[in-house]
DNA sequence: TAGATTGTTAATCGATTAACAATC
DNA sequence: TAGATTGTTAATCGATTAACAATC
């Protein structure tokens, strides 16, 4: 079987872009167990979605399938990491070191193979020069002087509702142009600048209240 | 100005009931600064929709507005809480206290306003019988037996990819409905039984990937 | 070859947007 | 009354589903 590894470029909707880390998640597992080749069934029915959509998402990704047989893994797994830009994960920071941000600091996932988190921030003072999960945490005041410094992109943002805004303006000054945000708080951000916004509680407002299961 | 306090029952659609959190939020932020009424429009921009879609969702709700003037505030809030049950929270456990599952139950919004988390498990003996931000910890294998007396409907799982099937089968057996899971498995449930899997990567994958921005 | 699976097209479904009449 | 805003309808947009021809 000869494999073309050639992901070509296209333009990928948001409902696919999600799917991608669990594609990830389960094609790490059918690997782990020694299989090759997938096919897009077997995968819909392991990740929970229909078989058309898998079909669809590798299309629009532009993913090398063998007609008859599948798709082999280790090219899969390679082209979604290389499109979600995992294979090289972007320098990053965290402000607000408190239970949720330290919890995320403490995800291999998210702090080294998803992103490279090299500072952290917070206002407690008890905290400043410590380190927490391997992070060193810094006075925010120094935000803007040290993450410039640490040519950082990208900041997860895990203060309080209250403090959000200003982390962000401080984010921003820093020449940060993503901002992952788990406050509720709309963030006003200049043009340049994408936030998206993390509402742990929809999720649970989902679960309780969807598919007609009113408590 | 007449307010009628009647919520009207509908059939809610999903990103609908994803926004309702929000609305929340902001609503009660608006109501601590002492406003009494708010529009469609003036809501739209602090939340980040836009304002046909607010429109809509308070409709679908059956919210009572007031025409030339706005919603109350008040029985918006009421309302929109009662419609997804956080007036009277479902009792929950968690598993997996780890550093995640930790920080979930610090957080007040899950722990007792959204949720009523009675009692934890985990698998290391350590945290037997200790307090983890102010719930007890139990064994995981006395899971079915103590969830099941406290009468419990609703699972958080916080538990490694590994554990999360046998942890799931364990909440069924306690007798919980919904689970709400942090892995990335597709969880294998009785009917009955709803899940909702929330992909921390996901958002991630959604802020980095999303709208042209190829690292 | 026969069986399996990809890749694509057309049809369906659902959510958002735009527009505006009704009304406080 | 005049201005503002609700509530609803029609139009648009986008994602999912279904079906099937192409092909390994």
């Amino acid at each position: 079987m000869r494999i073309d590894n050639t992901f070509k470029e296209r333009s990928i909707a948001t409902p696919t872009i999600r799917r991608l880390p669990i594609y990830l998640a389960v094609l790490r597992r059918f690997r782990a167990g020694g299989q090759k080749v997938v096919s897009t069934t077997a995968l819909s029915v392991a990740v929970g979605v229909s078989d058309p959509v898998v079909k669809k998402d590798f299309n629009m990704l532009g993913a090398p399938g063998i007609t008859g047989v599948g798709y082999a893994i280790d090219p899969l797994v390679d082209g979604i990491e290389a499109f979600l830009g995992w294979d090289n994960p972007r320098r990053a920071v965290l402000v607000g070191v408190g239970s949720l941000g330290s919890a995320l600091l403490g995800r291999d996932d998210i702090r080294n193979r998803n992103l490279n988190i090299v500072a952290a921030f917070d206002a407690d003072p008890r905290l400043f020069d410590t380190m927490v999960q391997g992070v060193a945490v810094y006075d925010a005041d120094m935000m803007v002087e040290i993450a410039r410094r640490l040519c950082v992109s990208v900041g997860v943002l895990t203060v309080p509702d209250s403090a959000a805004q200003a982390a962000a303006n401080q984010l921003a000054a820093a020449g940060v142009t993503k901002i992952w945000s788990f406050s509720t708080m709309s963030l006003d951000v200049p043009s340049g600048v994408t936030v998206k916004r993390e509402v742990l509680s929809s999720g649970l407002a989902e679960l309780l209240a969807g598919t007609g299961n009113r408590a």
